[in-house]
DNA sequence: TTATCTCGTGAGAGCGCTCTCACGGGTGCT
DNA sequence: AGCACCCGTGAGAGCGCTCTCACGAGATAA
């Protein structure tokens, strides 16, 4: 006991004790803690009292244990954070889901996984039962995550679409709507020489906005080329090398759709390597709306999705799926096109 | 019963009944589970078996009720979310912190507290005993939560140095140091009437890095002009517009400290705007060697902090509290100066 | 008055786990 | 053969909480 208390912290106060104090029993502690209205109003003063005495805070594990619920949420990004941070769609995904959250009184948590042996202890914290529930963040195709949640019956909402048939339910922009509209108004603006540079396409987002890039060719009739497909892995290294690569090839593009606004951020300065003006020679259309949209030269013309939108429709059906009603749905949210210089 | 176990997830297999399926005791199944010496071969071949076969998976909550440690560390950033995504600084420390408590078979979860509702509920999870220990990531002078976490007896490192007496342990780099190497650096190249935007004032940072601004004018016999000096929050915009104000007061000016990256890229654009050309006509220097950093135009000349560093040293230090070894220290690493083309 | 209801309270079980302790069957020693 | 030891195992207590249930006191109805 002595030693007990030595060590560490001091032994924090029970529910027990608490009652000792106030001179009732744990139960009546309990129900004063937990807002019971069967507490009498003198009761409850007293038993506040002693709590705010001993400074009482109620184990949550002990509370977990029989009540089955952690409230608590987990944001699991499935991603290399190099790739996360600074992704403005992920800070948005984090504030917004973050006050749903908190609006339920629930605690937000954020977990990394990456790599195999991050994903196993990922999957392992999560079927210990430490959350109540699990958003998803995951743009590859292959990952176990979601399915292995899925299976351990943990409520799961996806953010992003997987690849393959969902099992899971999920929100996601719509990609493929997006890029077309990027390509449409690169047509509008008489280019006809339009180039992409694609994200990876073992990635759902990267295959829908490739898809999207060639909708809007096809349905402009004009035919599309094998050599105005390069492909990159989002970042602006891959966009400055896709870039050089395409004008080595075709000398003469006057417009590119890139998949992404970072990728884009690399072509442009490919660009102005190239000695090439923007949008005069060659019009940029990027995608994600990023921050560094608006600071690039020229300011990058791109598509914006609804995030606002997204993490609203997130939360709710994860919400819906802790109360019980599982369901296997998703969302498709539509993108818009921000005009600004490069396009 | 029988209602409990048709809501939900259908309700996980025990210790209890692990050890039925393999005909032992839960003492030797649990012993099994956390791989204890005193398991013969024999018997733990086929508690294994009957562990892969139900799917047992441990119950968190339980296995925290009796051990008191929940094997997980909470990285609390108390800053809006807005100003750290983006923040390469943030990035590693996430990375770092995260492979460092990998290492130690713990789990990191990332917590967000901004606004006085969002500490209450954050400094009500850490004390119900969620995590074993904290890295608190504040910048904020007058922060409350370092104090409340070492009241409650949680483990805390706090990155960043706080203002006044710290009562907590802390990591630091060495801000006024690079400062001064920054102003140095722009001594050395002739400059003279060297401008500085500094953070805000409210916080260390802000602080070192403008006393440090001050000591290399001071040790170069530099008379300091107030005019020279403007104010900003470490946005983008705040750059533009004090390095607008600047010009207006000072169009004479040579060189600038900017006391973040962020800021100095505003600044750039403001001095493009204006008609000067970096570095010709105006030097600048930056902080924090964020990866914007490198696509400025011109790239940023910059002051950088060793992440790994201080990362190595946030985890070692958390991990000698949470061990037992209490004590309040403190570290300051050093930072170097990264010449690009601003400069 | 007696019977019937609230209604606030306490006793007690039990959530799933760890950990101490006692026990029985080897070993190795005298 | 007798003793002292391990060493693997099971029984059982108990972590701090919630929740059901029984109970007694007071209110209401007959």
């Amino acid at each position: 006991m002595a030693l007990k208390s030595m060590r560490g912290a001091p032994r924090r106060p029970t529910l027990e004790e608490v009652g000792a104090v106030a001179g009732v029993s744990r139960a009546t502690v309990s129900r004063v803690v937990n807002g019971s209205p069967k507490a009498s109003p003198a009761v409850r003063a007293e038993v506040e009292r002693a709590i705010a005495r001993l400074g009482y805070v109620p184990n949550r594990a002990a509370r977990t244990l029989v009540t089955r619920r952690t409230d608590t949420i987990a944001l699991v990004v499935s991603e290399p954070e190099a790739r996360v941070f600074g992704d403005p769609f992920f800070a948005a995904l984090v504030r917004g889901i973050g006050a749903a959250v908190s609006m339920k009184d629930l605690q937000l948590v954020l977990v990394m996984a990456q790599g195999t042996r991050e994903h196993e202890k990922v999957e392992r914290y999560v079927r210990q039962g430490h959350v109540d529930g699990v958003v998803l963040m995951s743009l590859h195709g292959e990952d176990p995550l979601p399915g292995a949640f899925v299976e351990a019956g943990i409520p799961t909402v996806l953010v992003g679409r997987p690849k393959g048939d969902p099992v899971v339910p999920f929100v996601d922009a719509d990609n493929r709507g997006g890029a077309r509209l990027a390509v449409q108004f690169l047509i509008a603006r008489r280019r006809r020489r339009i180039a992409t540079i694609t994200g990876p396409l073992d990635m759902c987002v990267g295959v829908d906005r490739f898809e999207g890039y060639r909708d809007a060719l096809t349905a402009a009739h004009i035919p599309q080329r094998k050599g105005l497909v390069q492909g990159g892995d989002f970042t602006e290294e891959a966009g400055h090398v896709a870039l050089t690569r395409l004008l080595e090839k075709n000398p003469d593009i006057d417009g590119v759709f890139v998949a992404s606004d970072l990728m884009a951020a690399g072509a442009l300065q490919a660009l102005r390597a190239a000695g090439r003006r923007v949008p005069q020679d060659v019009a940029v259309v990027g995608f994600d709306d990023a921050p560094l949209a608006r600071h690039t030269s020229p300011a990058l013309t791109t598509i914006r999705q609804p995030l606002d939108e997204m993490v609203a429709q997130t939360s709710e059906m994860l919400f819906r799926q802790v109360a019980g009603a599982s369901r296997t749905e998703h969302v498709i949210v539509p993108t818009s096109l921000i005009k600004r210089k490069s396009a």
